[in-house]
DNA sequence: TAGATTGTTAATCGATTAACAATC
DNA sequence: TAGATTGTTAATCGATTAACAATC
């Protein structure tokens, strides 16, 4: 169960393995098999079996996976019990998107407040805070942040990254598609739309060729 | 240079290449090595080699690639010089930050128009416009739409995909997190930020426990 | 017992890296 | 020629799949 031990691959699985977990109608019976989950989600059995024994303590030969401890084994597994404080800078329209998507306390992260040059889009009325990104240090400090995410456009991209890793931030969520030089212990994330977006318009070449 | 097999962490690669090419000085010369790529993004200099061997018919022993050859040769291969057309469902948040998003003409996709059920979010006025979802099919058919995004909450999202594969769409990219159920030659990409968030929560977790 | 299902060990496959050859 | 760099062939590594054993 060594953190650096698990593949990217099985980290992409395991919420698409409670989401189907989740979403099985419950007069399906208590206990659910590693093939039904893998066709649904089209994987291969074996496959699933292994994931499951790296999170969850097994199955039961002849019955299956127990659901709820399935489900328990990989929220623990991926710690979305205990939540993590995060802070956004730059809540333009994909910030505030962010900022504002329910679902993330549910993968255990807690957006505690947004930055942005603009004193325009600061407020603090309803919904989450937005702040001048002057004050993003001291409320680092302050609450202990340790994750960023970014959120402003290329060009400056680089100046926020190292405004938080001077606030004492240690992992980083960049939306920005630029690169960004960071120092050694700090982790980027690029979340790369246009490698996900060329990978999409691929296959539609590659289906058009096919006809 | 068949597309099919094309791996997906080389497609993720090479818009991170590009963007190094388009960011060098140009008072660094007219060419670069593999080496110097390499080492930017922090990859095996054999490996920079390899993908632009893939997608460029090659650099020049002692003195490396032509970088402005590379660019373009880099970009035909993604075909960012021919765009695709899609429609996006979802004028929420999310959608309206991809609807504005200038960058994506940049990776070869046209954004033409966006959808909604709640006629509020409808407007024709500035920037894209966005309809109502009852005149996708009409939309796509007439515009010979094949690319689709949807940005819509997770309980409707199964719903917007069919009437997207209705209206002869082919691709999806996928924003709501749930698990899509499309016919046969229809490709679905999920932007899957839970996974992303997940392994990122991973890493801040394998330092503290380091320290 | 027979059968369904999990768990494990070996084989395959693909991507990356290492070592070396080729070129200007 | 010597040296820098590309290009190629072989080795390694890791993830997935296949085959089989174990269990209830």
């Amino acid at each position: 169960m060594e953190i650096n031990k698990v593949s990217k691959a099985l980290l992409a699985r395991l919420p698409r393995y409670l989401e189907h977990l989740k979403a099985v109608p419950m007069e399906n019976g208590d206990y659910i098999s590693s093939a039904t989950v893998a066709s649904a989600l089209g994987l291969g059995h074996v496959l699933v079996r292994k994931d499951f024994a790296k999170v969850s303590d097994g199955g039961h030969p002849k019955t299956g996976y127990l659901r709820r401890e399935l489900i328990v084994d990989i929220e623990s597994f991926l710690g979305y019990n205990n939540t993590t404080d995060a802070v956004l800078v730059g809540a333009g329209r994909l910030g505030q998107a962010l900022l504002d998507y329910p679902g993330f306390e549910g993968y255990g992260m807690n957006v505690r407040a947004g930055f942005d040059v603009n004193e325009y889009l600061c407020h603090t009325a309803e919904g989450k805070p937005v702040y001048p990104v002057s004050e993003l240090e001291r409320f680092c400090r302050e609450h202990g942040i340790l994750m960023g995410i970014i959120t402003v456009p290329a060009e400056q991209a680089q100046k926020v990254c190292d405004g938080m890793v001077a606030a004492g931030i240690k992992v980083i969520w960049n939306f920005a598609s630029v690169h960004l030089t960071v120092p050694g212990g700090i982790v980027v994330q690029n979340e790369n739309l246009a490698a996900s977006l060329t990978e999409l318009r691929m296959h539609l070449r590659a289906q058009l060729h096919e006809i």
